[in-house]
DNA sequence: ATTATTTATCGAAATATGTCGATATATCGA
DNA sequence: TCGATATATCGACATATTTCGATAAATAAT
């Protein structure tokens, strides 16, 4: 029975961690960059859509200086919680999966296993 | 069969936010407290505690003040994310599993699903 | 070409956070 | 009781972060 466990864990495992590896400062930055409300709130917009999000949307979105929705925007992407793409002078934004994966594998290991 | 039970159960409770409901404000403060190196090398010492873990100990861990370690301790529990007990003069912790969990089943939210 | 639009970057000011030493508080032991 | 130990709290200082306005850079539209 312990074998069926640890076989099904990690089946799960590799699931959600999808072959990215974090350490520890990659998770402080992670956490801090999730400790804003206003990037929280991006990151929420950013959920709601299917595909891309354009940046112009999330400017729109708060009564904030365009530099520094800019600023939040930058420490969500040096986090690897988004990725960006360019067109033009568009930019546009969607979840890293991957990375918000290995983020959650990394806490779950807090929760005991 | 007792075993897988209780496996499928944890499988279940850790992913699904059972209990605890936690809004965006608590999002933010929980992420705020793992955004320090010294308060993740304390969150996984105490995870390597199969249950609680002294303060005392965790201020050796460092060679910071005691004061300040008692501040990066208090913004773990201040996010619920360890619960604190007092035992005469000594205090300990252990993590705070619910709480933990509906951070991680919040943040499920974001990988799509 | 020129102008408008979108995003990025810079420097400065205000606010928040981390850190310490000193000290308070509470508890245990002799 | 008295002294030692464990933890909490306070004030001060240094560093980090948020925010803005100004401006630069790149691209689109006329």
């Amino acid at each position: 029975m312990k074998k069926a466990v640890t076989f099904w864990w990690q089946f799960f495992y590799t699931f959600t961690c999808m072959n990215v590896n974090i350490d520890d400062k990659r998770v402080e930055k992670i956490s801090k960059a999730l400790s804003d409300p206003y990037r929280i709130k991006i990151m929420q917009a950013i959920k709601e859509e299917k595909d891309w999000l354009q940046c112009q949307a999330i400017t729109q979105m708060f009564t904030l200086a365009q530099s520094t929705v800019s600023h939040h925007i930058n420490q969500l992407v040096d986090a690897d919680l988004l990725h960006a793409e360019k067109d033009g002078r568009h930019a546009r934004y969607k979840i890293n999966k991957e990375v918000f994966g290995a983020y959650i594998s990394y806490l779950k290991g807090f929760t005991g296993k």
